[in-house]
RNA sequence: GUCCCCAUCGUCUAGUCGGCCUAGGACACCGCCCUUUCACGGCGGCAACACCGGUUCGAAUCCGGUUGGGGACGCCA
């Protein structure tokens, strides 16, 4: 046993004496290593670890790779990637479902054994002929258990024809699902086919794999996409024929896109690396993600740590809700201002790509554009003049901002400010105030095109601040440029 | 098609056991204010209980149906 492994089943042990039962969380979240770590997936993740932080439990890890052909180490590191930058932190190792097989296949023998499961030998064409059949009547497509019957071949016996074990299940009654956030679900049996524990090539699939590892994990909360539910009652079968505990439930509703369609590729990004890369923080991710589906009265911002105090999961909604990029912007935005500036110098830094030694430090000119800024992006690109001269003027704020009255004013501010011993922004402020108190103009008329011939555009921090962090001899050489390039 | 789930402003949602809801908040949008720019911020506005029945003194809240949307129906997970 590792360390880890000795100290939380320890940890586990003390909380089951301290309240006499076994009441630990365990909550994991199962990805298959076949893509990226979506949105709806990210999700998920949170809501699962959200749940476990809330009641001091565990949060694992289980990859399931069991699909050798799709199931790629690349898309583990991503995943793995993704959830390391949300800070959905996981407790011990990631567990390699595929690692596990033998368990599995115990599993699946034991189910023959009592009887529970059964040699099918039907072909994938006749399946794929039933099925059409099925559909084409207007029913449920279905295996009908044409081979649960067939005595005339024992499953112990060697047999040279391809088969697969499937699962033997009730045809009567009904199967009941208590969701956590759906509530009571209750399907016939009569509905759930005969399904597939060992393939042909005696490989398990997900549904044996999934139930014999969460019990084996102690799993106590298996949170996961609503697109498992119809899984739930099979797998609930699962549990009671092999003589394990039950887990808890909760399926939490799907993400869907603009459009109200499952979230896809189209909707722009849907891999969750991707908001890094478009400058959005981790934390106002999470945020935004928490609250779709989720809500605690009238608030909309939560900490991380607010989030775990607060999160349960009947408190999920539902029904599906849509992305909404515009309000995860807002809430970007939030953590953008909140944010410390120190806290943000390295990734604008890695955005800005660019020689920032000669200009000003670099974290005050993040505190002037924090309030202005959506993400971290925005920040590093409305950053980027303090440290680049433009090599053009915005043509439409040009002509907006420059008449032949201008240059006059532009000189003698250059030459108030040459004359300056100590220049601050406060100083330069004042002297475009007193030259254009002479010029009755409001300062507008020479803040602007300073503003201009400094960043390339109308828009910039304060201009005392602005001029400040550039200081004196950076302001008059772009001034003067300025003026050479434009009168 | 069959089974399962869902249904409050354009979007995310509040709405504990039905009365405090002439339905609240947030994003977006539209005004106004603040402002040397862009933003932030402040104030105000627009805007919803899908529909039809029933239960009840009283329903967004309970029940049934309709409609609409979504999910699942693989030797994928």
């Amino acid at each position: 046993m590792k360390p880890a492994t000795i100290q939380s089943t320890l940890r586990r042990h003390f909380i089951q004496v301290l309240f006499g039962v076994s009441m630990t969380v365990r909550t994991r979240f199962a990805p298959s290593p076949t893509g990226m770590l979506h949105i709806g997936g990210a999700r998920t993740a949170l809501f699962a670890w959200l749940y476990a932080r809330h009641h001091g439990g565990e949060f694992v890890l289980r990859i399931e790779d069991t699909d050798r052909e799709r199931s790629t180490d690349e898309a583990t590191t991503v995943i793995l990637d993704g959830l390391s930058w949300l800070g959905l932190d996981w407790d011990g190792e990631p567990v390699f479902q595929a690692a596990r097989q033998e368990l599995h296949i115990q599993a699946a023998q034991q189910l023959i054994q009592q009887g529970d499961a059964y040699r099918c030998y039907c072909s994938k064409a006749e399946l794929d002929d039933m099925r059409e059949k099925q559909r084409a009547a207007g029913q449920k497509p279905m295996y009908d258990g044409r081979c649960s019957h067939r005595h005339d071949l024992s499953i112990d016996q060697p047999d040279d024809q391809a088969y697969v074990i499937r699962f033997r299940s009730p045809d009567e009654g009904e199967t009941v699902v208590n969701d956590l956030v759906l509530g009571h679900v209750s399907f016939p049996n009569a509905e759930l086919d005969d399904l597939i524990l060992l393939r042909s090539d005696g490989t398990p699939t997900s549904n044996l794999a999934v139930v014999v590892d969460d019990a084996d994990m102690e799993i106590s909360h298996v949170v996961r996409g609503s697109d498992h539910l119809n899984n739930t009652p099979r797998q609930i079968q699962l549990y009671q024929a092999l003589k394990l505990p039950i887990p808890q439930f909760a399926h939490i509703p799907l993400i869907h896109g603009p459009d109200g369609a499952k979230m896809s590729k189209r909707h722009g990004s849907v891999a969750i690396t991707e908001y890094r890369e478009q400058g959005y923080l981790a934390d106002a991710v999470n945020n935004y993600l928490a609250r779709l589906g989720w809500s605690h009265g009238d608030e909309e911002v939560f900490s991380r740590q607010q989030l775990i105090e607060l999160f349960d999961l009947t408190q999920v909604g539902k029904a599906a809700a849509r992305f909404d990029q515009q309000k995860l912007d807002w809430l970007n935005g939030q953590y953008m201002r909140q944010a410390n500036a120190a806290d943000l110098v390295a990734e604008v830094t890695r955005l800005l790509n660019t020689d920032i030694s000669a200009g000003p430090a670099l974290e005050p000119v993040i505190a002037s554009l924090q309030e202005r800024s959506k993400n971290l992006f925005d920040l590093a690109e409305g950053a980027r003049f303090f440290y680049q001269a433009p090599d053009a003027y915005q043509e439409k704020a040009v002509k907006k901002n420059f008449r032949d009255t201008t240059w006059p004013l532009l000189e003698s501010f250059i030459a108030g400010i040459e004359a300056m011993d100590d220049f601050s922004g406060e100083a330069a402020h004042a002297l475009i105030g007193e030259i254009c108190d002479k010029a009755e103009l409001n300062m507008g008329k020479l803040a602007q095109p300073i503003r201009i011939l400094i960043a390339g555009g109308p828009v910039s921090p304060p201009i005392d601040l602005t001029l400040g962090l550039l200081g004196k001899n950076e302001t008059i050489q772009r001034l003067k440029a300025g003026i050479a390039a434009l009168k």
